[in-house]
DNA sequence: GACAAGTCAATCACTTTCGATCATAACCAA
DNA sequence: TTGGTTATGATCGAAAGTGATTGACTTGTC
C-alpha cells in the first residue's frame, strides 16, 4: 500500500471514528507502527487531522461544541443595537396568544429576550430560540423535529411531512443575509432549505434586517419581494431603497437606532 | 478511555450538575483520583470549568433556575449511583456509529455523560437529552417535533405524521414507572404518548429500570413483557422478579451498584 | 483549640507511547 | 548494473500518562 492510499485510509477512519489509535490504524493499512507515526505526523502538519496521544482525532472546524454552547457567538455581536431595535419592533407587532413563526437567525434571536414577558405560542425552528423561551418565559415554545445542525443551530428535517405542514400562523419572522431587487437572499442552502420549509405555513411574512443588509448580495435567492408583507430596518435605509420596497407594496418598518437602549429598558 | 474522552465525560457531567465531586468523576470515567484531579487542571487551565476545593464546577453559573432550567431537579438525585450504573451499562451496548433511542428520562437522561465520548446517532423526544449532547459531545442528534412540555421535558408531536415514524435504530432505551407481570407501567399520560409513538421504530426495547420499580405500579399499562428485549437493572432485584423476567424470555442485565468504578474501568 | 474527615500535591513505580536511529527494501535515472 | 534517493520496519532510550502512596493542608465539629 502507498503512502496515498495510507492516507486516504486514515483519514477515512479518522472521519468515520472521531478518534482512531495507532494500533487499529496499522491493522487497517496493514503498516508499521512507525510508518502510521509518520503518516499522522505528515497529516497533522498539513493541518487534515489532529494528532493526539495513542492516535489521531478528526478536527471538526469548531474544535468542540463550540458554536453550539454559545449561539451565534461572533455573529450576534455585530450590529447589536440594530438587532435589538428591530427585533424589539418586531415583538411589538404580536397580541397575547398569537400563534407566531420565527425562524433561526441571528436578528431572530433577538427576539426573544422581549418575548419573554409575553405569553405566545412559538414555533420555531432554532434551537436556542427554543431553549431560550422554553427557560425564560412562559410560552407555549414549538419544536420543528429532525437532524439538529451544529452549526446552524437549526432543527431541519429532510422530510416534508414533519410537524411544521400542522402549524399555521399568522405570521413569521425571519432575517436575511441580503435583500435586492430581485428579493431575498441566503448563503447557507441549509438555512434556505429550512426558511422554504417555514414560509407558507404563515398568512405574514416579516423580515428583520438591519439597513446594511440592503448592499449584500447572496448566491441564492429564497423568494421574492413581493412574498414578503413587512420589512422591519433601522434608520440606516437610503431613500431609494424604500421607495423600492415599497413600490413592491411591502411595509417598511423603520427603527431608529441607538433606541435600542430606550426599548431595552421599557421590557 | 482517552484522555479526550474523559475530558468531554467530565465536561458533560460538570454541565449537568454544576458542580461534581472527584469521586463522581471517578465513578463516571473510570478513572483514578489523581488522574481526575489532573484532568481538571487542565480543564481549570483551559479555562473549561473551574476547579474548586473536592471536583470542578461549571463556568457559567446554573443558568437562570427557571423550571425548564435545571432537568428533573429533584427527581433526578434519587438513586443516582444505581441510575448511573444501569445508564453506563445501556450505553456500553452501544458500538460506534449505531443509531440509538432515547426515550425521555431521569434514568436515560444519565447516559448522556457515557454518551459524551462516543459517536452514535441519537434520537430521542427528551429535550434536555438533545440539549446536553449537542453542547457537550460529538454525537448526531436528531430530536422530534412538536409542543415542548415543561414538566415533562419532552417535546411531542399530536400528529402521527412527524420524523418519528422516519427513524429506525436497532435499539431504543426507555425508563418507566413501574413494571410487573402485566407489563410496563407508567404514570403520566403524556408520557405514554411519547413512549407509544416511539416503541416501534426500533428492533430492540432495552428498559432501564433501577430495583425500586419492580415493587411499584402504575394505573396505565404501556406494553406488555414480551415486548422487551432487555431489561438492566440493579442488584436489589429479587430471584423471583428475575425469575419472572426470564420466564418471559427477557434478556436481564444485572448492574451491582456501587461498583460503578468497576463498570468504567472496564470500558 | 483539638480532632477527624476529607482533600490535595508531590513522588515513585509501572505501562504505554513517542521519536530517533539505523539497516533493509523499493524505486528511479543514468 | 550502479549509485542515489526515498520509503519502510525494527530497535531502543526518552517522554508522557496513569495509579497508588504518603504527608501536608483545609474544613467542619465538638
Amino acid at each position: 500500500m502507498h503512502e496515498n492510499d495510507r492516507h486516504r485510509v486514515i483519514l477515512s477512519a479518522v472521519q468515520d471514528r472521531s478518534l482512531v489509535t495507532v494500533v487499529d490504524l496499522c491493522a487497517l493499512t496493514g503498516a508499521s507502527e512507525a510508518t502510521v507515526r509518520r503518516d499522522i505526523n505528515t497529516l497533522d502538519a498539513q493541518n487534515r487531522l489532529r494528532r493526539v496521544r495513542g492516535g489521531a482525532e478528526a478536527l471538526t472546524p469548531p474544535p468542540f461544541a463550540g458554536l453550539a454552547g454559545v449561539p451565534f457567538s461572533f455573529n450576534e455581536t455585530q450590529n447589536i443595537d440594530a438587532k435589538l431595535a428591530i427585533a424589539a419592533a418586531a415583538v411589538d407587532l404580536c397580541a397575547p396568544g398569537d400563534p407566531i413563526i420565527i425562524n433561526g437567525g441571528t436578528t431572530t434571536f433577538q427576539m426573544v429576550h422581549r418575548l419573554a414577558s409575553l405569553q405566545l405560542q412559538v414555533f420555531t425552528n432554532s434551537f436556542p430560540i427554543a431553549e431560550h423561551l422554553l427557560k425564560n418565559s412562559r410560552n407555549t415554545v414549538l419544536l420543528s423535529g429532525g437532524v439538529i445542525y451544529r452549526e446552524q443551530n437549526i432543527v431541519l428535517s429532510p422530510f416534508d411531512n414533519d410537524v411544521t405542514r400542522n402549524f399555521y400562523a399568522k405570521r413569521m419572522f425571519m432575517g436575511a443575509q441580503g435583500i435586492g431587487p430581485l428579493g431575498l437572499m441566503e448563503q447557507d442552502p441549509l438555512l434556505i432549505q429550512a426558511e422554504q420549509k417555514l414560509i407558507g405555513q404563515a398568512e405574514e411574512l416579516i423580515v428583520l434586517v438591519d439597513s446594511t443588509k440592503f448592499a449584500k448580495r447572496s448566491s441564492l435567492i429564497l423568494c421574492p419581494l413581493d412574498r414578503i408583507d413587512t420589512i422591519i430596518t433601522d434608520d440606516g435605509i437610503d431613500d431609494r431603497t424604500a421607495a423600492m420596497l415599497e413600490a413592491a407594496e411591502i411595509t417598511l418598518v423603520v427603527v431608529p437606532v441607538g433606541a435600542a437602549q430606550k426599548a431595552g429598558a421599557a421590557s
